[in-house]
DNA sequence: GGCAGGCACACGAAAAGCGCGAGCGCCACT
DNA sequence: AGTGGCGCTCGCGCTTTTCGTGTGCCTGCC
């Protein structure tokens, strides 16, 4: 392990390496340590470090700056987060009132993109089992249908029908009504298999459009599930890190675009509690040396149900970014519990 | 005006423009207009062109590239676009089949970037009168409710609204029939104008209740009118006339997040019929010089409520770009106005 | 008069050369 | 163990050189 004086200057030098964005010379060091050290000392326990793999130099004649591993064990030991202002908390919360999730899911991603000034995202995992609360059908056209669908969590999908006979409005209502008394909040898959069995009781036709109803409705919960918003990505443009290489910015865009990636890592980051760090580096999750993704699950009703997240530059202020992830999806957790917390038996 | 030879020179040269990005010097337009002419004599007729406005030198000695006024000819006059192959417009009438609109409109969207390598953009104009077809209201806690609201167009919007108190089912269906019964189809302002004179004959909490709802649903309706989307983005950074100098490429990302400047722009292109081409440059309304725009409105029931685009380099294949931009905006039309034809009286 | 051939010139891009200075490693001394 | 000193390295930014392309213009030809 590291000694104490190797902790300061690792310390030192990580905190100046991010917000100068230049290599660390030992002469920094010895200015801004606090450990009265002269250069030529404090160049033996660089290259310590060095040996260790936690920093590393450009080139022969530069100061060192900090390795993935480096970072990691910064942001891991060394670090000390400074909580948000109440102020800020107030401002968040502000921005983040109740409504539908759809909406507090997106404020929240812009939020965290534009307090922190670079990408902001936000996962909401797969529903654990499709079912509905309410259904509904609206007559568009002779052979359309709007077929509405409220999902247990209180989400909104529609669908367009396409339908080969017309149906009258008392036909619709009839459908609408028998699946909302029978089978609100029962898996799909359940309903399917009772339905058939219960064809008998009902006349062919409306069966017939019950189950291109729930067709139709698991296929629109599915698509909404695993969703991912992804806010801001122009700010990374302005992060001189990643932009003045071209090649990296690319390859992180196509990231943004695939999605799976990141899917994957947010999957991850709901596995464990609280605020989470993947630093770039081809080891990890993160393809991009000069990309880290802080991340923290949020919650409905006690249960993991997303991820709230900030994509930058792996030289990024973390002892800011942090805070402001972790308060997100807190709010997030609260603004979504609200009005979720009801309905259950 | 510009003689015949000039004509042919100016299009050899845009076209050769386009497919190299590198300034054709009059060597190269001797090889390749079949016009049978020696460098030298081609020069004098440069020397003309460039006299014009059409063509400009990035330096003394280099080739000439066409200026924005020269592309600007050269779209109008010069062009010929080939129609698409059948087997495109097939395909591209398979990925746009009817469904509710923003599915259709996200389709298209990314379609339109799919198939050009740029952006895709479709832009939504404001509704003209706020109404709606159905309203609806589902209980989901003792304080929230759920508000859905279809449009006329068959959109379906939804709230939640928090209440002081606890509505019974019986009150939201009350509310809701009342509603849906009285004023489907009718502005909103007129029905909150309606509805306060008619206080007397409901119970006051309902009345709330309701006015709550029109709230709400004026709200919803203002913030999905004009809505515009962007797919495709990511494909710019690979566009190498963008790509070379952050800075137009920042400017750009910087347009799409405002979104008002391409608002405006897309309105424009509404008022006129079929594709419109807007070329970079500080004339127009494209602020960037490298970039252009080809949209196309589109219709519902032989109203413009739209427009979709392409968002590229200047220097792109306009005569590919065209036809996949009409194309598109006819098959979106097509694609809504059959969920949209029915239920006028 | 329209066109082509030839020549000098201009200018940018890429390659080569050069000096500076930061920072290091090592060593000897305290 | 810690420090001061010294020589070395190597990247950065600067200027210089070279090279190639394409132009403009002049002249001669049909």
């Amino acid at each position: 392990m590291l000694n104490e004086r190797a902790r300061i200057l690792l310390k030192t030098l990580v905190e100046h390496y991010i917000s100068d964005g230049q290599p660390v010379g030992s002469r920094a060091l010895s200015k801004y340590s606090g450990l009265d050290l002269s250069p030529a000392s404090i160049r033996n326990v660089m290259a310590d470090l060095e040996e260790m793999g936690y920093i590393a130099s450009p080139h022969t004649s530069a100061g060192r700056i900090p390795t993935p591993r480096g970072y990691r064990f910064f942001v891991d030991t060394l670090l000390t987060v400074k909580p948000l202002a109440q102020g800020e908390i107030d401002q968040l919360e502000d921005q983040l009132q109740p409504d539908n999730r759809q909406r507090v899911v997106s404020s929240a991603s812009h939020l965290l993109s534009d307090l922190t000034s670079f990408a902001g995202v936000v996962m909401t995992h797969r529903r654990r089992s499709p079912a509905f609360r309410h259904i509904e059908f609206l007559r568009l056209s002779d052979n359309r249908l709007l077929l509405i669908i409220v999902t247990p969590d209180g989400d909104v999908q529609n669908r367009i029908l396409l339908t080969d006979r017309p149906y009258s409005p008392s036909q619709l209502t009839e459908a609408a009504n028998y699946l909302n008394q029978n089978y609100a909040g029962r898996d799909f898959d359940d309903i399917r298999r009772n339905l058939r069995e219960e064809l008998r009781q009902l006349r062919e036709d409306v069966t017939h459009l019950m189950t291109r109803a729930l067709d139709a409705g698991s296929e629109a919960m599915l698509e909404s599930s695993d969703a991912m918003v992804i806010s801001g990505e122009r700010n990374l443009l302005n992060v001189e890190d990643l932009s003045s290489n071209m090649e990296s910015l690319r390859k992180l865009f196509a990231l943004f675009d695939q999605r799976t990636g990141f899917l994957q890592l947010l999957e991850m980051s709901s596995r464990a509690q609280g605020v989470q760090i993947f630093i770039g580096g081809h080891s990890g999750l993160v393809p991009l040396d000069e990309c880290s993704v802080v991340t923290a699950p949020y919650e409905v009703d006690g249960q993991v149900v997303g991820t709230v997240g900030v994509i930058g530059p792996t030289r990024m202020a973390y002892e800011r970014i942090i805070p402001i992830v972790d308060i997100t999806a807190k709010l997030l957790s609260s603004a979504l519990s609200h009005s979720d917390s009801a309905n259950r038996p």
